[in-house]
Order: structure tokens, then C-alpha cells, then sequence
DNA sequence: GCCAACGTTGGC
DNA sequence: GCCAACGTTGGC
């Protein structure tokens, strides 16, 4: 059975449009440095799972396309590279601490589901990111806010 | 840019 | 193992 997962990036970083513009429109989900969010996406992801794209930081934080999981999760590379702002010297090969999978572009929505929105609607209210001092980039998303999304999506185009 | 919320660090 | 200090996140 699939899981959903909401994930978060910052779109000055990477945005949905460079996961879409990447060779396979894929892309390796790299740089989560914090255990609850590395637990879920080690612990949890499978392949075919689907993502909920979320622009934050900016101006109107909002979901702005779906993505699936294409790879079972598998340490974190940048963890080993000095050179990477994500190294951390504490994560070995033989003891790897950090994990990433691959995440593949489905759709970018014709136009975001803002925060504002997501706010207002009977279902989506509930969603974690939307609770205050959620900080997690990977948050688990049930079936029943992943379907009122889809609605919302088939209603749009 | 502010600041509340949260996670991490490190002295004790 | 407590907790104060600090750093980061991210909405506003």
C-alpha cells in the first residue's frame, strides 16, 4: 500500500520547476539533517509512494505539484563530501546517518495550492505542515487529504 | 526582517 | 540527564 508524504523545499534552493527541468525529471532528495524527517523517509518511503511539493519560505508557501518516490531510500551522499554544505563527519559509510531517495516530477499544478487555501478547506485544514511550529521536511500526508488534493487538481484543469 | 517554535549542543 | 544557550526554520 502506498504511502503520501508531504516534502518541503525552498524554491531559491530547489524548486519543483528545477525537479522537472532535471535529467528524468529526477532527482535525488538530499540534505534532510533531521532524525523524525530521516526516519520517515528511511524508515517508511517505498517506491511509487507520492509527494506533495511544497514551496516554503517564500512569499505565498504553497503545494505546487506531485512527485513519486522512485528509489528505496539509501545513504545520503553529500553526508561524505567535505565540500558539501551538507557534510557531516559524524556519518560514515560503514554507519551511514543520513538517507535520501529519488523522487521523480509528476505534475506542477496550474496554480498552487497556497497556504491561505489549504487553511480553508474542510479537509486539508488537518494537514501537518500547516500546524504551528511544524518544522519537519518530510511530513506524512493521509489518503484522504492525497485524494481531496487529486479532486482539487481534475477540478482545476 | 522579526520572532516564535523547535532541535541540538555542551557544561555541569 | 538536566537545562541554558545557541542555531535554524519558516510563517508572517
Amino acid at each position: 500500500m502506498p504511502h503520501y508524504w508531504l516534502m518541503k523545499s525552498e524554491p531559491d534552493c530547489f524548486s519543483i520547476q528545477d525537479l522537472e527541468a532535471a535529467p528524468c525529471k529526477t532527482s535525488m532528495w538530499d540534505g534532510v539533517r533531521n532524525y523524525q524527517a530521516r526516519n520517515f523517509l528511511r524508515d517508511q518511503m517505498q517506491i511509487g509512494d507520492g509527494i506533495l511539493f511544497y514551496h516554503s519560505n517564500v512569499k505565498e508557501p504553497a503545494i505546487v505539484g506531485t512527485a513519486r518516490v522512485t528509489s528505496r531510500p539509501y545513504p545520503d551522499p553529500t553526508a561524505f563530501d567535505p565540500s558539501s554544505e551538507h557534510f557531516d563527519p559524524k556519518s560514515s559509510l560503514r554507519n551511514p546517518r543520513w538517507f535520501v531517495v529519488n523522487v521523480q516530477h509528476v505534475l506542477t499544478f496550474p496554480s498552487p495550492l497556497t497556504r491561505d487555501f489549504l487553511k480553508t478547506h474542510p479537509v486539508l485544514c488537518t494537514m501537518d505542515v500547516l500546524k504551528k511550529g511544524s518544522r519537519l521536511s518530510v511530513l506524512p500526508v493521509t489518503e484522504a487529504q492525497w485524494k481531496a488534493i487529486e479532486m482539487l487538481c481534475c477540478a482545476d484543469g
